[in-house]
DNA sequence: GCAGACTTGGAAACCGCTTTCCCTGGAGGT
DNA sequence: ACCTCCAGGGAAAGCGGTTTCCAAGTCTGC
């Protein structure tokens, strides 16, 4: 490996020098020396070590992002945006997927620590275990305690800058939305009920109903994926409207209606919720409640990286999107 | 920051000590001395720094993988795959995505291997430009030079061990098996004219149909995405099947149908590459080529991190999946 | 023509860790 | 008892850069 030493000696400089030249340097070099350099480091094909640079900086210019899964158009559009947000930043971006596990997740921060990473990025939702959360504070606390800096998206559960997605007040103006085609028997394929963002969707959706005096909706608990939609949505029983606390879940339920033969909307209206960017290729297209996940990607990576003052909690609220897949009821 | 030295005057032992009990080394420590710096480390909460421990072993744990397009399901698995894989090996991954700028692939590997990472993986369809192609080439031969393995996913164009999904053959046995249910009349959303891997399955598909005597497919090219394929299907003409050289594009192709009241199948076949795992919650199901995205993803980062002797290139056939969106000319 | 302010180049300290090499003390062999 | 070995501990030399601190010009302005 050609190093900078080498390219200063073929270029009989010194190090510095070399240095000043080739990595950004806020001191000046003259002209001659300036292009002697460039055409060693050019000719012996010198690539500066950045564990070195970083190193010697005492600063890296990679971030750290950890979402539970990328295959989720959810989180790939989240760590899409703020993917980009790096690259103008020309920052680099590491990638750890947790699968959901929460243990994984602490890890990570960990590790991301142990990489002196400028910034991670926690995405996705907490869950409501105070012991697991404790642990995954106290290593973030321990990694800002070094100057790190952190944000996530999600709950505001961490002592970090945080984008929250306002779940409650989205899925409320959901069920007051469905509410107002004449619905009244709902299900709600709830998810699992530790996971904060599930629970808080759920909550909002149930507390509408209640404030316009319809009865509680069927309560149907399961993994937070496809899968778990597809299994939750077999359970429904007499509800006229189903709503799947995101996207993904309620494209699995549109799936085991079309093998039952319940047909949506005519049978049975069918909602989700975070508007994924697939969803336009659906049928019947789904009602949901719209988050600008690209968007929270990026402005969580800017409040990371943006001045350490006071913790940011910045709630974005979701736009109801009527399709097809609801109907109004007659009669 | 806690250090290392903070950490051996904490425990009262030599920092080379506090090396060896904290960053597994061969040499033996004695039980008491190792319990002093375990416990000094917990108390002052120490974190190795990677960057300094790269620099001095000469070797990193991260390896790096540079995709088009993170939100698009095909990269999406591949990657999946890849970092599951690399999650086992105990490395950690450092995503790019270039948004089809090979400017950016080149930008990337040069990235890369300033980290000094351990391995490289490209990942996405190759260009047909040798300009550009013999520019990565060099990059990718400067960092191998230094120590580097690389290995890709797409063509073998690189000189490095390749995954090498079997487009030409595929798209070929869909040819056959399309031609088999009694069309004659073919259009093929064949994609950018550049892109081989778009260009080796439009070869493919209307190789096939000359070889059987029939006439040659309307050829309409476009972008290589969702959009592409929507926009590509308008100018179909008087086709009764409708090959799209990638799965994305497909379901773009099928949206232009819907909106524009063309039935599929009954007014035409649709077909697609791929199988992307979101086909499979999209109505008319989706008949395509089968490709084993994850273990394809999985196996280039095996490749990459195996021992450098010759270069490895493997194919990987794909599978003829017949759904419901093509259907059998009757007459 | 000269003091003082800028520039520009280089020597060397330092970033935090690994690892070689040397040293010591005690176990094992005879 | 004596010598050999070996295990375990520490000092110090890197790893490849950055940056501080000097020194030696180079310009200014008077």
């Amino acid at each position: 490996m050609v190093t900078l030493e080498d390219v200063a000696k073929q270029a009989g400089v010194s190090l510095a020098t070399a240095s000043r030249v080739l990595n950004g340097s806020t001191r000046q070099v003259g002209a001659a020396l300036r292009a002697r350099v460039e055409r060693a480091a050019d000719e012996l094909g010198y690539r500066a070590n950045i564990a070195a640079q970083t190193l010697a900086r005492g600063a890296s210019n990679v971030i750290g992002i950890v979402v539970h899964d990328l295959t989720d158009p959810y989180f790939a559009a989240l760590a899409d945006g703020a993917m980009r947000a790096a690259a103008t930043e020309g920052l680099l971006v590491m990638v750890g997927t947790t699968h959901r596990d929460p243990e994984q997740e602490i890890a990570y921060v960990a590790t991301l620590n142990a990489q002196r990473v400028r910034a991670v990025l926690l995405v996705g939702s907490r869950v409501a275990d105070p012991v697991v959360t404790g642990r995954l504070r106290d290593e973030l606390a321990r990694y800002q305690a070094g100057g790190g800096r952190a944000a996530c998206v999600g709950q505001d559960l961490l002592g970090v800058d945080t984008v929250a997605p306002a779940n409650r007040e989205g899925a409320a103006e959901l069920a007051r939305a469905l509410a107002g085609l004449g619905h009244t028997r709902f299900a709600v394929l709830a998810g699992p009920p530790h996971l904060v963002t599930a629970a808080d969707r759920c909550a909002g959706f149930a507390g509408a109903l209640e404030e316009m005096g319809l009865p509680a909706p069927q309560v149907i608990h399961g993994p937070f994926d496809r899968d778990g939609g597809y299994a939750a949505a077999q359970q429904v029983g007499d509800a006229t409207c189903v709503f799947a606390v995101n996207d993904v879940m309620a494209v699995g339920a549109l799936a085991a209606c079309r093998e039952r033969g319940v047909r949506v909307p005519e049978d049975v209206s069918v909602a989700g919720f975070d508007d994924i960017v697939t969803l336009r290729d659906h049928v019947p297209a789904l009602t949901t409640v719209r988050l600008p996940l690209k968007d929270m990607g990026a402005r969580a990576l800017e409040l990371a990286l943006g001045e350490p003052g006071e913790i940011v909690v910045e709630q974005v609220a979701g736009e109801v999107v009527l399709r097809q897949s609801v109907r109004r009821m007659t009669a």
